[in-house]
DNA sequence: GGGATTCTTTTCCGACGTCAATAAAAGAAG
DNA sequence: CTTCTTTTATTGACGTCGGAAAAGAATCCC
């Protein structure tokens, strides 16, 4: 399969160019002087830094529209050539698989899905390598070639070793995915936990960019958490983190699957919301769409269901709030497609729950595009790429 | 006051010496390449790193007791000499001021109270100094000078700054503490929130050294947290971090101060288990060691609030290690001397609101004597002392 | 064409940490 | 008793990295 020869690494490994690169990748367009200020590194540093880095491609000189300042010499400003090298990222979920090609900026070029006849690693590899193989036909050429490959699987993975230790849904356990991987494409694998993927995307190029603490919390199936602490994304002692879906906001509340009553996601994940909806009515629903039809068009019982599920998200992102203080929670998933449904409940139940100043945490909600997890498992394979180590 | 002259400073600020000397503190006696293994530097490193802090008194070789190893030469133990420097913790509450002098090891020597009148900052200030001259007076002499002193206070405390944003407890805002006190006592002062200073306590020289993710949970007046995530303890965007007392548990369960309702405070916190006692033994009470009273003579009304209280003591852990998935909980406060009426409910309550192997999480307690908080305080002063940023 | 201002680069230098070699301190083996 | 093995500690050469200061560059304003 594709010698893929080269792995090309990234010049000069050491924190500082990883530093400068991250803050220009992360901020556009920058003065090397801005960079200097950001990073907190001196002017000479950041020159020197910046030098190997031009020279190799994967910065350039100028941008697009220079806004000139009034005075002085104007800033010459240095931006990541995004076309400069190519990344694969990949997302398992239960029946397919989703794949995007993005540039060095983690946008997505193309996206593909594939159709998951089952779960066993065997099969998953497979269609991983398959689309893997149509996506790298759509590179142009060995001027922007593919370096990096991630993968995210929700579950218990341990991106250090590349192995997913549990992963329920997958039915998976102590699978070396990102070695077999490798052998596959023999592309570099970086494999990490669905969530965080997301929120290292975010931390990197979406909502995040510039913080060293906040939170994802993703909405859809099931409701996760990807938080960022000291600039660096949790992954928890013993696999589990992050998990606001289990977080209990109604010892009274409906069972949950994980055995406990009341949690986030017993109220507000897809399967609860259906059931609740169902129940409330008296509807029989095939398809989740359907409860979201009936609050739609007005019915009380399926209003009141979402209401209900707003308020629970509002107390688990209170909850994140007064125990960690993130600068900003980003809401996200496939969930907010109901959005206008709760986003009313997710305020005023945050705002009551939240304690003291931990109210001032901005709270906002960001559009998720169906490639967007895959596009996070490429962010997971781009951060690997430019700094080897799993910290900032 | 007392000139205090020098400001003696702690030799070779690089983050290697402070990291190597922060590893034998934290770890007792240690062998040079024991070192070297711990914090990741060559042997070289250490050895360099070492010499000035020997030269300077602060480290010194040989270990009370060798475990000899069966082959090879004998390791060199390095060790702190605490008596090389004494530093002072003073914690602030709404009705006394305790102080403690502690060696460089964090090792209590002398404890004072002093109560406080009144919570007007003059008046602390004084009682502050009041209390640090009584300490001073305990000193052996110049070669064990006083290197530092270390405030705690409760509320909003701003530590790179020095001043307490906000303590509702004292009715304080903005008050410049750091600066006031070293103007009036002439140490370097270190203020900090009560609760992450007692966190840094454990950090260093209690039941989470050398772990990089753990938390304290601390059971009183009021229910408080501290959280280290990636080796750095959490302080908040907006000054609010390890509200675990706000933690929402029971949405329907009784009224908190906070305006909320059910928050693990309002069901755990001291007054609420005086008030809950009342309402159901009908007893007047006039101090809360009366409740602890009934419930030890087995009055079941009593018992059952405590073990209810038990119960939001354990899902607010929970809470915590689902989201963060720390390896360690360490439960400590004076709310312990009533530990054997809910240990059991903390345990239950914990271990089936903890989603998956959060569950695995090591929940702990550790008596906690009165001058704890102090000591606390005297943590962040030595922590200060050796690392001027706030940085791990 | 001078300042003035701001951004960038150059050059020098010191600090720090690794590498490789060496010394040191034991017990084990013969 | 000598030599080997094993482990720990130290030394000094070397390379790298980042900072300080000064010079250079590019623009606007006067």
């Amino acid at each position: 399969m594709r010698p893929t020869s080269s792995a090309e690494t990234f010049p000069a490994n050491t924190p500082a160019a990883s530093q400068v690169f991250t803050a220009v990748l992360s901020h556009g367009p920058l003065a090397r002087l801005e960079v200097s200020r950001r990073v907190g590194l001196s002017p000479a540093a950041v020159t020197k830094a910046v030098r190997p880095l031009i020279e190799a491609g994967y910065l350039v000189e100028g941008a697009d529209e220079e806004a000139r300042p009034a005075l002085g010499r104007p800033a010459n400003l240095v931006r990541v050539d995004g076309g400069r090298a190519l990344f694969i990222g990949v997302k398992v979920t239960g029946d397919e698989i989703i794949g995007v090609l993005t540039d060095l900026c983690c946008r997505v070029r193309v996206a593909r899905h594939l159709p998951l006849p089952d779960r066993d690693p065997r099969t998953v590899l497979s269609g991983i390598a398959e689309l893997v193989e149509q996506l790298l036909a759509e590179t142009d050429g060995p001027a922007a070639p593919v370096l990096g490959l991630g993968i995210a699987v929700s579950g218990d993975v341990d991106r250090g070793e590349g192995t997913v230790r549990y992963s329920p849904f997958l039915e998976w356990r102590d699978v070396p995915l990102a070695e077999l991987a490798a052998m596959t494409t023999g592309l570099p694998v970086t494999v990490d936990n669905d969530v965080r993927a997301l929120t290292v995307a975010e931390q990197w190029f979406g909502a995040g960019a510039g913080l060293t603490d906040f939170a994802v919390v993703t909405v859809g199936a099931g409701i996760g958490c990807g938080l960022v602490v000291h600039g660096r994304v949790v992954a928890g002692a013993h696999g589990v983190a992050g998990e606001i879906g289990h977080v209990t906001v109604d010892p009274a509340g409906p069972l949950c699957h994980c055995g406990n009553r009341g949690c986030v996601e017993a109220i507000a994940g897809e399967a609860a919301i259906v059931r609740q909806v169902h129940e409330a009515t008296g509807v029989r629903l095939t398809h989740p769409g359907e409860a979201l039809a009936l609050a739609r068009e007005g019915v009380a019982g399926a209003r009141e269901v979402y209401a209900r599920a707003g308020e629970a998200i509002g107390r688990g992102i209170a909850t994140v709030a007064n125990l960690l203080g993130p600068e900003r929670v980003i809401i996200s998933g496939e969930g907010l497609a109901a959005y206008d449904l709760f986003a009313e409940q997710i305020r005023d139940a945050f705002v009551t729950a939240a304690f003291g100043s931990a109210a001032q945490c901005d709270v906002r909600t960001r559009p998720l595009p169906f490639e967007e997890w895959a596009r996070g498992a490429a962010a997971t394979a781009i951060q690997s790429f430019i700094t080897p180590d799993t910290s900032r």
